[in-house]
Parts: C-alpha cells; sequence; structure tokens
DNA sequence: TCTGGGGTCCTAGGACCC
DNA sequence: TCTGGGGTCCTAGGACCC
C-alpha cells in the first residue's frame, strides 16, 4: 500500500503556527508579488476565496470579512517543511518516504499489516502535530493515484474522517471513486476536465475508470492516460522515486515588482537570477552545459489567457561549470540579443540545462590552479550567504538598487531560520 | 515520370503537478 | 492597474543517416 501524508492549508499554517490569535480566523497567503492566493484556511475557504485567484479579485471580499493576509515567507515555510519530512523518516525504514512537494509526501508502506493501517495513520498525524504543530492529512491506497483521491476526500471532511482515509476494499474504492470529480483527479488538470466533461460526458472519477485504456491512450495523452487508468483500477503504475535523483533542469525566474524599461536594469536582474541558479546548482553538486534566459514583455494581452510575448536566447557553454561568474558572463550576451528599446518588461528568468555531476567539488588535480580558486570562493560565498544574511556577498553585476524586487509587503518574519527574527514571546 | 523503410537524436510545445 | 515560481514527462515533427 502507498500512503499519502499532506499538510492541511500548510503555508497559512505555518504561519498560524507564529500566530495563534489567528486560529479561527479566515487566513491567505500570496504568491510572490503579492500577486495570487496559493494558500487558504478552511475559514477563507468557506468565504468563497478561490484558489489560485487574483488577490486584486478576491481583496472585496477579504476586506469585508476582515481575513488576514500574508505575503509568502519561503525560508518560514521550507523550514517546517523540513521538519515535518524529517519527523516522517523517523517513523518508517530508510527510503520509505518520498518527498514529493513541499507539503506532501508519499510513503510506501507495503510493509505493514492491512489490519495495522488505521493505527499508523493515527500515529502519523498525531506525531507530525506535536513534534512541529502543523496538521496533516493521510490516504491510504494501493495505488499513488487512488491514495491522493483518499487524501482529498479525508480533508473535505475532517471532523467525520478525522482527516484519515483508507482504501482498502473495493466497496471502500468505488464509493470514493464515485464521490470524486475528475477534475480532482492527480493528472487531470484543466484541459482534460473541460474535455472529458463536455467531449466524453465523464464526470466522476469512477465513470473514467471504466473507459478502456485503448480510448485513454487515444485521447488522454498517451501512455499518461493509460497509466492513470490503471493506477484508479489499482495497479500501480506510478512508483517510489529515488530520493537521490537530481534535477535535470534548474531555472529561476520572476515577475518584477516594478516594470524594467533599460536594458542595465534587466540585465542586472537576470544577473541576479543567474546568481541564484547557479547556488541552486551547487547544492546539488551539478555544472551545467546549457544555460537559456527569456524575458516576457507586456503586449496588449487580449485577456489573461496567456500569450504574451516571450523571447528567449540559448547558449551551450564552452564548459559545463556551476561558477556564478561564468554564468553571469555568458548570460549578459544573451540578454543584449533579446532586449528591444521600447516594451515594458514584465518577467525574466534564466534556466540551467544538461545538467551533469560537477567533478571539482573537492579541488581537482586535474584542473588549472584558477579553475580551484574559483571552486573555493564559490563554496565561501555560498556559506556566507546561507550563514549570515541572503545576498551578503554579491556580484556587482546584479545591481545594488534593484528597484524591479518584487513586492512583498504583507511577510511574515523569518522565525526560525534567522537569529535577529526570532520570535519575541515576553 | 518515378522517390523506401527504419532508425536516432534533437527541440518545441503541450499537458500536468504543487 | 493589479494574475507565481518552480518542476516533470510525453509527443510530434524535423534533420539526418544508412
Amino acid at each position: 500500500m502507498k500512503a499519502i501524508v499532506d499538510c492541511n492549508s500548510f503555508y497559512c499554517s505555518c504561519e498560524r503556527l507564529f500566530r495563534p490569535d489567528l486560529l479561527q480566523k479566515p487566513v491567505v497567503v500570496l504568491s510572490n508579488n503579492d500577486g495570487c492566493i496559493v494558500s487558504r484556511t478552511d475559514e477563507a475557504k468557506k468565504l468563497g476565496i478561490g484558489m489560485a485567484g487574483p488577490y486584486y479579485q478576491a481583496k472585496p471580499l477579504i476586506e469585508k470579512n476582515g481575513v488576514v493576509v500574508f505575503s509568502s515567507n519561503y525560508p518560514l515555510y521550507g523550514d517546517l517543511s523540513m521538519r515535518v519530512m524529517e519527523t516522517l523518516q523517523t517513523m518508517l525504514p530508510p527510503g520509505a518516504v518520498e518527498v514529493y512537494s513541499v507539503d506532501e509526501a508519499f510513503l510506501d508502506i507495503d510493509h505493514i499489516p492491512v489490519e495495522e493501517l488505521q493505527t499508523l495513520a493515527m500515529l502519523l498525524r498525531h506525531r507530525v502535530e506535536e513534534w512541529t504543530g502543523i496538521a496533516v492529512s493521510v490516504g491510504i491506497a494501493s495505488t499513488k493515484t487512488l491514495s491522493k483521491v483518499a487524501n482529498k476526500l479525508a480533508k473535505k471532511n475532517k471532523e467525520l474522517t478525522q482527516c484519515i482515509i483508507i482504501l482498502d476494499n473495493e466497496d471502500k474504492i468505488i464509493d470514493a471513486l464515485h464521490k470524486t470529480s475528475v477534475d480532482d483527479l492527480w493528472g487531470i488538470g484543466r484541459r482534460y476536465a473541460a474535455k472529458l466533461h463536455d467531449l466524453w460526458g465523464i464526470h466522476t472519477a469512477l465513470q473514467l475508470r471504466q473507459m478502456p485504456e485503448t480510448w485513454a491512450r487515444k485521447h488522454l495523452g498517451g501512455v499518461v492516460g493509460v497509466r492513470m487508468i490503471k493506477e484508479l483500477n489499482g495497479e500501480p503504475c506510478v512508483e517510489m522515486k529515488d530520493p537521490l535523483e537530481k534535477k535535470k533542469m534548474i531555472a529561476t525566474t520572476r515577475m518584477f515588482g516594478k516594470p524594467v524599461y533599460e536594458l542595465n536594469e534587466l540585465k542586472e536582474a537576470v544577473a541576479t537570477y543567474a546568481a541564484r541558479a547557479a547556488e541552486k546548482l551547487r547544492r546539488q553538486q551539478g555544472a551545467a552545459k546549457a544555460l537559456s534566459v527569456f524575458a516576457v514583455i507586456n503586449e496588449e494581452r487580449p485577456n489573461y489567457d496567456y500569450d504574451p510575448s516571450n523571447r528567449s536566447a540559448y547558449t551551450i557553454l564552452p564548459a559545463a561549470t556551476s561558477n556564478t561568474a561564468e554564468l553571469i558572463k555568458q548570460a549578459m550576451p544573451l540578454v543584449e540579443k533579446i532586449y528591444r528599446k521600447g516594451p515594458r518588461y514584465l518577467k525574466a528568468g534564466v534556466i540551467l540545462s544538461h545538467i551533469v555531476p560537477d567533478n571539482s567539488i573537492q579541488g581537482n588535480l586535474f584542473l588549472p590552479h584558477t579553475q580551484n580558486l574559483q571552486r573555493f570562493l564559490m563554496d565561501a560565498m555560498d556559506n556566507i550567504n546561507f550563514s549570515m544574511r541572503d545576498d551578503m556577498v554579491k556580484y556587482a553585476s546584479s545591481g545594488m538598487k534593484r528597484n524591479w524586487k518584487m513586492r512583498q509587503e504583507l511577510r511574515s518574519g523569518k522565525y526560525t531560520t534567522r537569529w535577529d527574527e526570532l520570535k519575541i514571546v515576553k
């Protein structure tokens, strides 16, 4: 069997942890740049505040009901996420926990007898909450897809289910699938959902499960669709992932806080993102062979069905590298290549790909001396930036004023990762 | 005039996830 | 006026080869 453990309204729960006065109150957390709503408590959901909706649209509703609003605070969420995942790891054999996202983990629990699943689920939930203060829901079934179904239903009716649903026989599975709309399935997004409803008259997960695999192959994304049908039928097709796998692509992209017009500012932003991406790359001991840069301008957008003119440029590096200076140097001509004077730039990004293991990690005897020095410089920089304040040490090309930096007007403190922002009790 | 079949590699783009 | 920021996987189609 497989389990999924999913934190309830994760970002909001993190904020509430340090603001117990908000326990029964509606709370939402905004995306970067305070653009849209990415986490809501049950109280906020009840008020009809939608997920991933733009903040400004929900603002009247929010103000009318006194909903408390936070900008996102990733250092805080990242730290609490680690604590949740580590707690789970103490309760299961090594390798049985797959961290799937910041607030979710799949558990491989084949070794647990079926009659003990309920006890395990309760224990997981209680211990995570006790040790970290974060409430979680647990779904258990024979496949990842079915465990997601279970989890979602558990969350929908927290009092009744105690945030736990276990699909351990056919009747329960059928009942659960019947209650689940195809929109809520893991692997069905907006596009497929619309197609399923309008074109095929398929509305529930149960109906979808009864479709033949040949149909899924043709109309539901080929092998992806076939896998989904199989998983709904209890045949595991999505395996647990190896936690040691490295990323194949690393991206750092941001909307600007204010529109950018000048080449210089665009270059600053891109240099900053390149530095950030290089940090991520070094963290996984990788080196990149390819680098691409893109910028998005605001053309008159008919409506927000997202097709802004988007320009990008790409280069293969002379040698795989994780060196910030080298990556910035390679990125700058790309910025010049895509830049045009006139339009307002809304967003830019850097993508590193063709990632290979970095063989210069421990100063390498066979590399030129200067290259080893660069490596040590990078290590020193990462250490300083990690232990002190972000960007304590940075490259001048990434700019000093940084007018384009994103808005985060309502961010809470970095309570758990910075000494100077520790919560004061008394 | 007539123009095979099979394979590989690459990229762009579409779909999805949280 | 104001709509995130990461990622993954898959397919189609073009280029090229024999």
